[in-house]
DNA sequence: TAGATTGTTAATCGATTAACAATC
DNA sequence: TAGATTGTTAATCGATTAACAATC
Protein backbone atom coordinates (compact mmCIF):
# COMPACT_ATOMS: atom_id res chain seq x y z
CA UNK A 1 0.00 0.00 0.00
CA UNK A 2 0.99 3.65 0.17
CA UNK A 3 2.10 4.07 3.66
CA UNK A 4 4.75 4.24 5.83
CA UNK A 5 6.19 3.24 8.78
CA UNK A 6 7.17 5.81 10.30
CA UNK A 7 4.48 5.34 12.76
CA UNK A 8 5.05 6.11 16.03
CA UNK A 9 4.20 2.95 19.02
CA UNK A 10 2.25 4.97 20.92
CA UNK A 11 -0.22 5.47 17.63
CA UNK A 12 0.38 1.99 17.26
CA UNK A 13 -1.00 1.38 20.75
CA UNK A 14 -4.02 3.47 20.52
CA UNK A 15 -5.27 1.45 17.28
CA UNK A 16 -6.41 -1.64 19.01
CA UNK A 17 -8.63 0.49 20.98
CA UNK A 18 -9.81 2.94 18.05
CA UNK A 19 -10.91 -0.75 16.55
CA UNK A 20 -12.40 -2.00 20.10
CA UNK A 21 -14.73 1.09 20.36
CA UNK A 22 -15.73 1.20 16.86
CA UNK A 23 -16.95 -2.24 17.07
CA UNK A 24 -18.55 -1.29 20.55
CA UNK A 25 -20.34 1.70 18.39
CA UNK A 26 -21.43 -0.83 15.65
CA UNK A 27 -22.63 -3.48 18.19
CA UNK A 28 -24.74 -0.15 19.00
CA UNK A 29 -26.31 0.18 15.74
CA UNK A 30 -24.39 3.26 15.24
CA UNK A 31 -23.14 4.02 12.21
CA UNK A 32 -21.49 7.95 11.99
CA UNK A 33 -19.31 9.59 14.72
CA UNK A 34 -17.53 12.28 15.15
CA UNK A 35 -13.86 12.78 16.70
CA UNK A 36 -15.09 14.74 19.39
CA UNK A 37 -18.10 11.55 19.98
CA UNK A 38 -14.85 9.26 19.89
CA UNK A 39 -12.98 11.79 22.10
CA UNK A 40 -15.73 11.09 24.84
CA UNK A 41 -16.02 7.14 24.75
CA UNK A 42 -12.02 6.88 24.25
CA UNK A 43 -10.75 9.65 26.61
CA UNK A 44 -8.36 10.66 23.70
CA UNK A 45 -8.61 14.03 22.83
CA UNK A 46 -10.60 14.64 19.22
CA UNK A 47 -7.12 16.29 17.79
CA UNK A 48 -5.17 13.41 18.89
CA UNK A 49 -7.62 11.07 16.97
CA UNK A 50 -7.93 13.06 13.69
CA UNK A 51 -4.21 13.15 13.81
CA UNK A 52 -3.76 9.59 14.46
CA UNK A 53 -6.28 8.34 12.04
CA UNK A 54 -4.37 10.70 9.40
CA UNK A 55 -1.73 8.63 9.35
CA UNK A 56 -3.50 6.39 7.34
CA UNK A 57 -5.27 8.35 5.01
CA UNK A 58 -8.52 10.30 5.68
CA UNK A 59 -11.16 8.41 6.07
CA UNK A 60 -13.42 11.43 7.82
CA UNK A 61 -15.71 13.31 5.72
CA UNK A 62 -15.81 17.07 6.32
CA UNK A 63 -18.90 18.45 8.57
CA UNK A 64 -20.18 14.58 9.04
CA UNK A 65 -17.41 13.06 10.82
CA UNK A 66 -16.71 9.12 10.24
CA UNK A 67 -18.77 6.66 8.79
CA UNK A 68 -18.66 3.56 11.96
CA UNK A 69 -18.46 1.03 9.94
CA UNK A 70 -15.83 2.36 7.31
CA UNK A 71 -13.44 3.15 9.72
CA UNK A 72 -13.73 -0.29 11.85
CA UNK A 73 -12.93 -1.57 8.63
CA UNK A 74 -9.99 0.28 7.68
CA UNK A 75 -8.27 -0.22 11.27
CA UNK A 76 -9.14 -3.56 10.95
CA UNK A 77 -6.74 -3.73 7.53
CA UNK A 78 -4.25 -1.13 9.09
CA UNK A 79 -3.75 -3.89 12.47
CA UNK A 80 -3.75 -6.67 9.72
CA UNK A 81 -7.03 -8.76 11.43
CA UNK A 82 -8.24 -9.16 7.09
CA UNK A 83 -6.14 -12.30 7.43
CA UNK A 84 -5.65 -15.34 9.19
CA UNK A 85 -2.99 -16.36 11.28
CA UNK A 86 -1.89 -20.10 12.62
CA UNK A 87 -0.28 -19.72 15.46
CA UNK A 88 1.35 -22.30 18.10
CA UNK A 89 1.44 -22.29 21.71
CA UNK A 90 4.85 -23.35 23.85
CA UNK A 91 4.41 -24.53 27.14
CA UNK A 92 0.86 -26.36 28.05
CA UNK A 93 0.87 -24.77 31.87
CA UNK A 94 -2.35 -23.03 32.85
CA UNK A 95 -1.27 -19.81 30.97
CA UNK A 96 -0.97 -21.99 28.00
CA UNK A 97 -4.61 -23.70 28.84
CA UNK A 98 -6.10 -20.14 29.30
CA UNK A 99 -4.64 -18.85 25.83
CA UNK A 100 -5.69 -21.76 24.00
CA UNK A 101 -9.33 -21.52 25.29
CA UNK A 102 -9.58 -18.10 24.43
CA UNK A 103 -11.68 -17.74 21.93
CA UNK A 104 -11.31 -14.13 21.15
CA UNK A 105 -8.12 -14.91 19.24
CA UNK A 106 -9.75 -17.44 17.34
CA UNK A 107 -12.80 -14.87 16.40
CA UNK A 108 -10.07 -12.19 15.17
CA UNK A 109 -8.24 -15.09 12.90
CA UNK A 110 -5.69 -16.21 15.11
CA UNK A 111 -5.79 -19.86 15.04
CA UNK A 112 -4.16 -22.03 17.13
CA UNK A 113 -2.86 -25.31 15.12
CA UNK A 114 -0.97 -27.41 17.86
CA UNK A 115 0.53 -26.66 21.36
CA UNK A 116 3.81 -28.05 22.37
CA UNK A 117 5.63 -29.35 25.70
CA UNK A 118 8.24 -31.61 26.87
CA UNK A 119 5.94 -33.27 29.68
CA UNK A 120 5.63 -36.86 28.38
CA UNK A 121 2.28 -36.97 30.85
CA UNK A 122 0.35 -34.52 28.74
CA UNK A 123 1.83 -35.07 25.19
CA UNK A 124 -1.02 -36.57 23.21
CA UNK A 125 -4.10 -35.08 24.88
CA UNK A 126 -6.31 -32.39 23.61
CA UNK A 127 -6.71 -28.57 24.98
CA UNK A 128 -9.95 -27.32 23.47
CA UNK A 129 -9.43 -29.30 20.36
CA UNK A 130 -6.09 -28.63 20.19
CA UNK A 131 -3.08 -31.25 20.26
CA UNK A 132 -0.27 -31.30 22.60
CA UNK A 133 3.16 -32.61 20.91
CA UNK A 134 5.97 -32.82 22.08
CA UNK A 135 8.23 -29.70 21.67
CA UNK A 136 10.86 -32.10 19.55
CA UNK A 137 8.64 -31.60 16.43
CA UNK A 138 8.08 -27.77 17.08
CA UNK A 139 10.79 -26.30 14.28
CA UNK A 140 8.73 -29.16 11.20
CA UNK A 141 5.43 -28.32 12.54
CA UNK A 142 5.99 -24.90 11.89
CA UNK A 143 7.50 -25.32 8.35
CA UNK A 144 5.52 -27.87 7.41
CA UNK A 145 1.83 -25.87 8.59
CA UNK A 146 2.78 -21.83 7.86
CA UNK A 147 2.87 -20.48 11.38
CA UNK A 148 3.23 -17.30 11.49
CA UNK A 149 3.30 -16.42 15.14
CA UNK A 150 4.52 -18.16 18.20
CA UNK A 151 2.90 -17.62 21.67
CA UNK A 152 5.97 -18.50 24.17
CA UNK A 153 4.20 -19.30 27.91
CA UNK A 154 6.89 -21.43 29.38
CA UNK A 155 8.93 -21.22 32.41
CA UNK A 156 11.59 -18.18 32.18
CA UNK A 157 14.62 -20.50 31.76
CA UNK A 158 13.01 -22.25 28.88
CA UNK A 159 11.74 -19.43 27.24
CA UNK A 160 15.16 -18.19 24.76
CA UNK A 161 15.38 -21.61 23.74
CA UNK A 162 11.57 -22.27 22.41
CA UNK A 163 12.19 -18.58 20.90
CA UNK A 164 15.39 -19.99 18.68
CA UNK A 165 13.23 -23.06 17.85
CA UNK A 166 10.29 -20.63 16.59
CA UNK A 167 12.94 -18.58 14.82
CA UNK A 168 14.42 -21.09 12.85
CA UNK A 169 11.12 -22.75 11.96
CA UNK A 170 10.27 -19.38 10.72
CA UNK A 171 7.85 -17.76 12.60
CA UNK A 172 7.14 -13.47 12.16
CA UNK A 173 6.27 -12.86 15.30
CA UNK A 174 6.38 -14.13 19.09
CA UNK A 175 4.08 -13.16 21.67
CA UNK A 176 6.25 -13.69 24.71
CA UNK A 177 4.37 -14.32 28.49
CA UNK A 178 7.76 -15.22 29.98
CA UNK A 179 9.63 -12.70 32.07
CA UNK A 180 13.12 -12.81 29.76
CA UNK A 181 14.27 -10.46 27.00
CA UNK A 182 14.36 -12.93 23.94
CA UNK A 183 17.01 -12.75 21.30
CA UNK A 184 15.40 -13.17 18.35
CA UNK A 185 16.63 -12.16 14.49
CA UNK A 186 15.67 -8.64 13.07
CA UNK A 187 12.99 -9.60 10.91
CA UNK A 188 11.10 -11.32 13.88
CA UNK A 189 8.89 -9.44 15.86
CA UNK A 190 8.35 -10.15 20.04
CA UNK A 191 5.67 -8.68 21.72
CA UNK A 192 6.14 -9.10 25.69
CA UNK A 193 3.47 -9.31 28.13
CA UNK A 194 4.79 -9.18 31.81
CA UNK A 195 2.44 -9.79 34.23
CA UNK A 196 4.90 -9.61 36.96
CA UNK A 197 5.68 -5.89 35.91
CA UNK A 198 2.35 -4.89 34.91
CA UNK A 199 1.42 -5.84 39.01
CA UNK A 200 3.98 -4.34 39.93
CA UNK A 201 2.81 -0.79 38.88
CA UNK A 202 -0.49 -1.70 40.74
CA UNK A 203 1.57 -1.81 44.10
CA UNK A 204 3.26 0.90 43.20
CA UNK A 205 0.40 2.88 42.50
CA UNK A 206 -1.54 1.84 45.80
CA UNK A 207 1.44 2.64 47.73
CA UNK A 208 1.99 6.18 46.14
CA UNK A 209 -1.97 6.94 46.31
CA UNK A 210 -1.75 6.40 49.89
CA UNK A 211 1.23 8.59 50.23
CA UNK A 212 -0.32 11.78 48.76
CA UNK A 213 -3.67 10.86 50.95
CA UNK A 214 -1.27 10.86 53.78
CA UNK A 215 0.39 14.25 53.18
CA UNK A 216 -3.37 16.07 52.20
CA UNK A 217 -4.56 15.49 55.50
CA UNK B 1 8.37 9.42 52.82
CA UNK B 2 9.91 12.68 51.50
CA UNK B 3 9.24 11.71 47.76
CA UNK B 4 6.45 13.39 45.31
CA UNK B 5 3.96 11.64 42.60
CA UNK B 6 4.78 13.93 39.82
CA UNK B 7 6.30 10.55 38.61
CA UNK B 8 5.38 10.01 34.87
CA UNK B 9 4.10 6.71 34.20
CA UNK B 10 6.93 6.28 31.32
CA UNK B 11 9.28 6.28 34.68
CA UNK B 12 6.79 3.85 36.84
CA UNK B 13 6.46 1.31 34.04
CA UNK B 14 10.54 1.00 33.64
CA UNK B 15 10.72 0.81 37.59
CA UNK B 16 9.88 -3.11 37.57
CA UNK B 17 12.34 -3.72 34.93
CA UNK B 18 15.10 -2.25 36.86
CA UNK B 19 14.07 -4.22 39.62
CA UNK B 20 14.12 -7.64 37.41
CA UNK B 21 17.83 -6.94 36.00
CA UNK B 22 18.86 -6.09 39.21
CA UNK B 23 17.89 -9.21 40.46
CA UNK B 24 19.71 -10.97 37.92
CA UNK B 25 22.65 -9.28 38.19
CA UNK B 26 22.69 -10.31 42.15
CA UNK B 27 21.57 -13.80 41.02
CA UNK B 28 25.06 -13.55 39.04
CA UNK B 29 26.95 -12.20 42.30
CA UNK B 30 27.53 -8.97 40.74
CA UNK B 31 27.57 -6.64 43.91
CA UNK B 32 28.29 -2.99 41.66
CA UNK B 33 27.04 -1.47 39.06
CA UNK B 34 27.63 2.07 36.99
CA UNK B 35 24.04 3.35 34.76
CA UNK B 36 26.53 2.38 31.86
CA UNK B 37 26.64 -1.25 32.43
CA UNK B 38 22.44 -1.23 33.44
CA UNK B 39 22.43 0.63 29.75
CA UNK B 40 23.80 -2.09 28.44
CA UNK B 41 21.71 -4.69 30.12
CA UNK B 42 18.41 -2.78 29.80
CA UNK B 43 18.92 -1.28 26.44
CA UNK B 44 17.76 2.20 28.22
CA UNK B 45 20.78 5.47 27.74
CA UNK B 46 22.94 5.79 31.15
CA UNK B 47 21.77 9.01 31.03
CA UNK B 48 18.01 8.03 31.36
CA UNK B 49 18.34 5.20 34.32
CA UNK B 50 20.55 8.07 36.11
CA UNK B 51 17.00 10.61 35.51
CA UNK B 52 15.02 7.89 36.70
CA UNK B 53 16.86 6.65 39.59
CA UNK B 54 17.20 10.11 40.80
CA UNK B 55 13.18 10.92 41.16
CA UNK B 56 13.39 8.90 43.69
CA UNK B 57 17.04 9.67 45.20
CA UNK B 58 20.73 9.92 45.14
CA UNK B 59 21.11 5.91 45.60
CA UNK B 60 24.73 5.84 43.50
CA UNK B 61 28.01 7.05 44.68
CA UNK B 62 30.47 9.14 42.68
CA UNK B 63 33.11 7.25 40.69
CA UNK B 64 31.89 4.26 42.08
CA UNK B 65 27.97 3.72 40.65
CA UNK B 66 25.50 1.52 42.15
CA UNK B 67 25.36 -0.93 45.13
CA UNK B 68 23.43 -3.96 43.26
CA UNK B 69 21.63 -4.46 46.70
CA UNK B 70 21.12 -1.72 48.04
CA UNK B 71 19.61 -0.54 44.54
CA UNK B 72 17.35 -3.41 43.85
CA UNK B 73 15.69 -2.92 47.69
CA UNK B 74 15.24 0.42 47.27
CA UNK B 75 13.77 -0.50 44.20
CA UNK B 76 11.70 -2.76 45.98
CA UNK B 77 10.27 -0.57 48.29
CA UNK B 78 9.67 2.20 45.99
CA UNK B 79 7.48 -0.23 44.06
CA UNK B 80 5.78 -1.51 47.28
CA UNK B 81 7.27 -4.69 47.51
CA UNK B 82 8.09 -4.57 50.81
CA UNK B 83 4.74 -5.68 52.00
CA UNK B 84 2.32 -7.74 51.80
CA UNK B 85 -0.76 -7.92 49.35
CA UNK B 86 -3.89 -10.28 49.95
CA UNK B 87 -5.61 -10.33 46.80
CA UNK B 88 -8.65 -12.41 44.99
CA UNK B 89 -9.53 -13.59 41.87
CA UNK B 90 -13.01 -13.13 40.26
CA UNK B 91 -13.41 -15.49 37.81
CA UNK B 92 -12.67 -19.37 38.41
CA UNK B 93 -11.91 -20.09 34.22
CA UNK B 94 -8.55 -20.64 32.65
CA UNK B 95 -7.16 -17.30 32.96
CA UNK B 96 -8.35 -17.08 36.86
CA UNK B 97 -6.62 -20.52 36.98
CA UNK B 98 -3.63 -19.94 35.64
CA UNK B 99 -3.04 -16.49 37.91
CA UNK B 100 -3.79 -18.43 41.22
CA UNK B 101 -1.10 -20.75 39.97
CA UNK B 102 1.51 -18.32 38.80
CA UNK B 103 3.93 -18.81 42.06
CA UNK B 104 5.79 -15.64 40.93
CA UNK B 105 3.16 -13.43 42.41
CA UNK B 106 3.28 -15.20 45.66
CA UNK B 107 6.99 -15.07 46.27
CA UNK B 108 6.61 -11.11 45.33
CA UNK B 109 4.10 -10.95 48.25
CA UNK B 110 0.84 -10.84 46.22
CA UNK B 111 -1.51 -13.68 48.44
CA UNK B 112 -4.32 -15.35 46.79
CA UNK B 113 -6.86 -15.56 49.19
CA UNK B 114 -9.81 -16.70 47.25
CA UNK B 115 -11.70 -17.26 43.99
CA UNK B 116 -14.95 -15.97 42.99
CA UNK B 117 -17.28 -17.26 40.73
CA UNK B 118 -21.10 -18.24 39.89
CA UNK B 119 -20.97 -21.46 38.37
CA UNK B 120 -22.03 -23.77 40.98
CA UNK B 121 -20.00 -27.23 39.65
CA UNK B 122 -16.55 -25.51 40.75
CA UNK B 123 -17.60 -23.77 43.68
CA UNK B 124 -16.45 -25.52 46.96
CA UNK B 125 -13.26 -26.42 44.49
CA UNK B 126 -10.02 -25.76 45.28
CA UNK B 127 -7.35 -24.13 42.98
CA UNK B 128 -3.71 -24.40 43.96
CA UNK B 129 -5.00 -24.59 47.35
CA UNK B 130 -7.08 -21.65 47.30
CA UNK B 131 -10.90 -21.98 47.75
CA UNK B 132 -13.92 -21.43 44.77
CA UNK B 133 -16.33 -19.17 46.58
CA UNK B 134 -19.41 -17.70 45.79
CA UNK B 135 -19.56 -14.22 43.70
CA UNK B 136 -22.18 -13.54 46.58
CA UNK B 137 -19.73 -13.67 49.50
CA UNK B 138 -17.15 -11.20 47.83
CA UNK B 139 -18.08 -8.30 49.36
CA UNK B 140 -18.39 -8.96 52.58
CA UNK B 141 -14.81 -11.32 51.97
CA UNK B 142 -12.80 -8.22 50.97
CA UNK B 143 -13.94 -6.92 54.25
CA UNK B 144 -13.35 -9.22 56.80
CA UNK B 145 -10.18 -10.12 55.36
CA UNK B 146 -8.27 -6.81 54.41
CA UNK B 147 -8.26 -7.65 50.76
CA UNK B 148 -6.11 -4.85 48.99
CA UNK B 149 -6.17 -6.07 45.12
CA UNK B 150 -8.77 -7.77 43.14
CA UNK B 151 -8.14 -9.76 39.67
CA UNK B 152 -10.52 -9.86 36.85
CA UNK B 153 -10.81 -12.88 35.12
CA UNK B 154 -14.11 -12.69 34.10
CA UNK B 155 -15.77 -12.44 30.64
CA UNK B 156 -16.13 -8.60 29.48
CA UNK B 157 -19.99 -8.84 30.59
CA UNK B 158 -19.30 -9.04 34.15
CA UNK B 159 -16.06 -7.24 34.44
CA UNK B 160 -18.06 -4.24 35.70
CA UNK B 161 -20.30 -6.16 37.95
CA UNK B 162 -17.06 -7.39 39.61
CA UNK B 163 -15.42 -3.70 39.55
CA UNK B 164 -18.71 -2.63 41.69
CA UNK B 165 -18.58 -4.92 44.17
CA UNK B 166 -14.63 -4.63 44.53
CA UNK B 167 -14.91 -1.24 45.03
CA UNK B 168 -17.75 -1.43 47.60
CA UNK B 169 -15.72 -3.80 49.05
CA UNK B 170 -12.77 -1.73 49.66
CA UNK B 171 -10.22 -2.59 47.98
CA UNK B 172 -6.99 -0.52 46.73
CA UNK B 173 -6.33 -1.68 43.03
CA UNK B 174 -7.66 -3.71 40.44
CA UNK B 175 -5.78 -5.60 37.84
CA UNK B 176 -8.66 -6.23 35.26
CA UNK B 177 -7.86 -8.62 32.22
CA UNK B 178 -11.56 -8.35 30.77
CA UNK B 179 -11.28 -5.60 27.79
CA UNK B 180 -13.23 -3.25 29.25
CA UNK B 181 -12.96 0.11 30.83
CA UNK B 182 -14.43 -0.04 33.90
CA UNK B 183 -15.58 2.69 35.81
CA UNK B 184 -14.49 2.90 39.80
CA UNK B 185 -13.75 5.76 42.16
CA UNK B 186 -11.04 7.96 41.96
CA UNK B 187 -9.52 6.29 44.86
CA UNK B 188 -9.23 2.75 43.42
CA UNK B 189 -6.11 2.01 41.06
CA UNK B 190 -6.87 0.35 37.83
CA UNK B 191 -4.39 -1.58 35.79
CA UNK B 192 -5.47 -3.36 32.51
CA UNK B 193 -3.77 -6.01 30.96
CA UNK B 194 -5.79 -6.16 27.59
CA UNK B 195 -4.22 -9.41 25.50
CA UNK B 196 -6.75 -8.63 22.37
CA UNK B 197 -4.46 -5.34 22.04
CA UNK B 198 -1.14 -6.90 22.44
CA UNK B 199 -1.85 -9.70 20.26
CA UNK B 200 -3.51 -6.83 17.36
CA UNK B 201 0.09 -5.23 17.49
CA UNK B 202 1.80 -8.45 16.38
CA UNK B 203 -0.41 -8.97 13.60
CA UNK B 204 0.07 -5.21 13.02
CA UNK B 205 3.86 -4.95 13.23
CA UNK B 206 4.29 -8.15 11.24
CA UNK B 207 2.13 -6.57 8.40
CA UNK B 208 4.13 -3.08 8.57
CA UNK B 209 7.59 -5.59 8.34
CA UNK B 210 6.71 -7.24 5.23
CA UNK B 211 5.63 -4.19 4.02
CA UNK B 212 8.23 -2.64 4.49
CA UNK B 213 10.53 -5.27 2.91
CA UNK B 214 8.59 -5.53 -0.31
CA UNK B 215 9.27 -1.88 -0.86
CA UNK B 216 13.03 -2.77 -0.68
CA UNK B 217 13.11 -5.00 -3.08
C1' DT C 1 -26.00 28.63 1.65
C1' DA C 2 -24.87 27.96 6.70
C1' DG C 3 -23.16 24.75 9.94
C1' DA C 4 -20.29 21.19 11.09
C1' DT C 5 -16.25 18.73 11.19
C1' DT C 6 -12.31 17.16 8.99
C1' DG C 7 -7.26 17.39 7.59
C1' DT C 8 -3.23 19.75 8.54
C1' DT C 9 -0.06 23.21 10.13
C1' DA C 10 1.80 25.58 14.04
C1' DA C 11 2.42 25.93 19.14
C1' DT C 12 3.02 23.64 23.34
C1' DC C 13 4.22 20.36 26.34
C1' DG C 14 6.77 16.51 28.17
C1' DA C 15 10.23 13.06 27.85
C1' DT C 16 14.78 11.78 26.42
C1' DT C 17 19.52 12.74 25.64
C1' DA C 18 23.79 15.35 26.12
C1' DA C 19 26.97 17.69 28.81
C1' DC C 20 29.53 18.72 32.69
C1' DA C 21 30.48 20.26 37.37
C1' DA C 22 30.48 17.92 41.77
C1' DT C 23 32.54 14.44 44.32
C1' DC C 24 33.71 9.85 45.69
C1' DT D 1 45.88 12.86 43.61
C1' DA D 2 43.83 10.98 39.20
C1' DG D 3 40.09 8.51 37.34
C1' DA D 4 35.52 7.36 37.27
C1' DT D 5 30.85 8.07 37.59
C1' DT D 6 27.12 10.27 39.62
C1' DG D 7 23.54 14.04 40.07
C1' DT D 8 21.67 17.73 37.66
C1' DT D 9 21.07 21.40 34.36
C1' DA D 10 20.51 22.56 29.60
C1' DA D 11 19.50 21.11 24.77
C1' DT D 12 17.02 18.23 21.79
C1' DC D 13 13.64 15.50 20.24
C1' DG D 14 9.06 13.67 19.75
C1' DA D 15 4.33 13.54 20.93
C1' DT D 16 0.19 15.99 22.09
C1' DT D 17 -2.80 19.86 21.73
C1' DA D 18 -4.60 24.04 19.62
C1' DA D 19 -6.09 26.49 15.78
C1' DC D 20 -8.05 27.20 11.51
C1' DA D 21 -8.54 26.96 6.52
C1' DA D 22 -10.60 23.58 3.50
C1' DT D 23 -14.71 21.43 2.29
C1' DC D 24 -18.60 18.44 2.75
Amino acid sequence: MERFSNISMAVVRRLPKYYRYLGELLNNDIKRVSSQELSKITGFTASQIRQDLNCFGGFGQQGYGYNAEELHREIGKILGLDRLYRTVIIGAGNLGHAIANYSSFDKSGFKTQAIFDVDPKIIGEKVSNVEVLHLDKLESFIMQNDITIGIICTPKAYAQDAADILVRGGVKGIWNFAPADLKVSDDVIVENVNLIESLFTVSYLIKEREETNSKKR
